[in-house]
DNA sequence: TTTTTTTATGCAATCGTTCCCGACAACGTT
DNA sequence: AACGTTGTCGGGAACGATTGCATAAAAAAA
């Protein structure tokens, strides 16, 4: 099935002009006599002429499409900050191409390949908990293709970051937990690969250490695939369980990871309810659940924002951007139950 | 900023060859000789060439990208769609291209014809809930663009369709309710614009004519924007609790209707543990709520899956499609607290 | 009337790739 | 020796749009 589109040689064939003279007033330029100009004008309306955005692109030497590559869409976070990705691309006039790595760096590394290779114009990353390799990326970036970061982001590519400020958010849930009481903090949190995952555990070690509560390596879980296999966080909330120690609480690192341990928290047959549970997500369920879900929530709308503001000034620099910045924005600690003295 | 990509031509530079032997030996012509062809492809891999595939769509007249319209990426019906879009799409090797309507017209059109103009092969829609004017997809689709709709659909167009089996669910549902002995069943539904809307509301009544119970047109409330605004499912929600008759059961169409329902119903100030709650939703946190939550849950993956399947069928026929399906898969109810005898 | 300037338009190259032809060896057949 | 085959390869035209340059006709200046 074939699907065809007035073309700019469709106008200048019905109306005896050349192709150029049709491109020319189709852009409004002066050389073009305003007679032909509300001829083509008017013709290209009635046949509804679009341009194609693909020759344009060929001759032009940009898509403006830019790609996204993130774990999960089901994820709130990332939800969320596709919507202000999208906010400002459009706006821009720019595409947005969504892929989802589903937290594999096989898939990560294809998306990427096939995002790049001049059908976009820069790439959004947030890395897969997998991924430790970055020649994929590197590559193309060394190459010219812009790229940012944002979420879950890497050193070892010298570019612009937008990140919530993890490690005080982890440092404020953390306190939290301390101030009501609680003493023996469980973590459970992602790939220990991932950016988030060492920010958030530096921010609940300082707060563990700013209230003179030692570090007990035993209560910090990792899940490396961020609680898309529930076995890990099955697994994880088992053992900090059966140990000698029982945590009194526990703070998880992730979306996923939050929603799954609460379904463990509530399990029927074992009383949790001495245990308090707060962590990281952007539901916004968090009020339904019993009990209401203390959360670390990350302004992911705006990271969204940033991040696509940043690229598309790099796309639009006439010369290579060297001077990069981290942008760090503020989580926002929502007290409810679920972290409430015993 | 400037992303520069080795071509055929560079190729046939270093090897002092013509980019059409190039070309050839790429693809694996049997016109070319084995050395020759070692010789190109050794120095393919060597600058890691690959093709452009902006020239491919301009030459071959297609994009291998098919774009995809729905209302909300954060609905978990639609994530959860996408995730089956995307599992057959990217094995038959087309690109998805996702944007939101959010519930808006204007901003659905804007997208479909962003996506049309041939920079995709084909459209998966699902109609945004303020749409009645589907004049531009008309336009579109008979120009020859393949559109297949899912979730919500229309009449207006003729093509392949796929759903679930709402009437069937919504009757279920609502049985269900009066079984455990609820009389005065509200609905709280989406915009009567939408087929989904239809096809619940049919499902509810049958269900309460079977049961001999009268249908009251008050206990039905419409939410025009799907519960996107929140003061919308307010009023609905207020409305049925403040007229002479209060209902004992609410039956809700629609993931956002759902969640927004339960906060409502969970106001600390009034009490509603007497009354029975369930509804659409593909969240897989309704066993976390409080009361755990029955739901209608849509196959939403699988009905992905087989509207993209039916698109590439269409993209890639020969000759027009004229033999039309409606695909209807099973809902599933999930029996849960919330909706237990009193 | 002739020359210059202005105005309006067309030609052709370009972007990267494919593919229809045509070219031209090195054969084998008559 | 002349011709047809076969095997390799290159030339060049597409695909749709833009744009520098050339050029025709018309208008203005000489």
């Amino acid at each position: 099935m074939k699907f065809e589109t007035a073309t700019i040689k469709d106008i200048a064939k019905a109306l005896n002009l050349s192709t150029s003279t049709v491109s020319r007033a189709l852009r409004g330029s002066y050389e073009i006599s305003p007679e032909t100009k509300k001829l083509v004008l008017e013709y290209a309306e009635k046949i509804n002429y679009r341009p194609n955005p693909i020759a344009l692109s060929l001759k032009e030497r940009r898509s403006r499409a830019i790609g996204v590559v993130v774990s999960e869409i089901a994820n709130n976070f990332f939800s969320q900050a596709i919507n202000g990705i999208e906010s400002i691309a459009y706006n821009r006039g720019y595409h947005v191409i969504i892929s989802q790595s589903h937290e594999s760096q096989e898939r990560e590394m294809v998306n990427v390949q096939h995002l790049a290779s001049r059908s976009v114009d820069g790439l959004l990353v947030s890395l897969s908990s997998e991924t430790t390799d970055l020649s994929h990326l590197k590559q193309l970036y060394d190459k010219g293709l812009p790229i940012v970061f944002f979420d879950r982001v890497t050193n070892e590519i010298d570019t612009h970051k937008v990140i919530a400020n993890n490690t005080l958010g982890a440092f404020h849930a953390t306190e939290h937990l301390i101030y009501n009481g609680y003493k023996r903090i469980a973590h459970i949190t992602n790939s220990p690969y991932l950016s988030i995952t060492k920010e958030r555990l530096e921010g609940y070690k300082q707060a563990l250490e700013k209230h003179n509560i030692e570090f007990n390596e035993n209560l910090v879980k990792y899940c490396n695939h961020g609680g898309m296999i529930a076995d890990e966080v099955d697994e994880a909330f088992q053992k900090l369980f059966s140990g000698k120690v029982k945590p009194d609480a526990i703070f998880t690192a992730g979306d996923r990871i939050t929603t799954v341990c609460l379904s463990y928290y509530k399990n029927p047959k074992k009383k949790y309810s001495d245990v308090a549970i707060t962590g990281f997500t952007n539901t916004n369920l968090a009020d339904l659940f019993s009990p209401s879900l203390t959360t670390v929530r990350q302004p992911a709308f705006e990271i969204g924002q940033v991040a696509t503001e940043l690229l598309i000034q790099m796309i639009e620099s006439k010369r290579p951007v060297t001077d990069f910045e981290t942008r760090m924005l503020d989580t926002e600690l929502i007290i409810r139950e679920s972290t409430k003295p015993r």
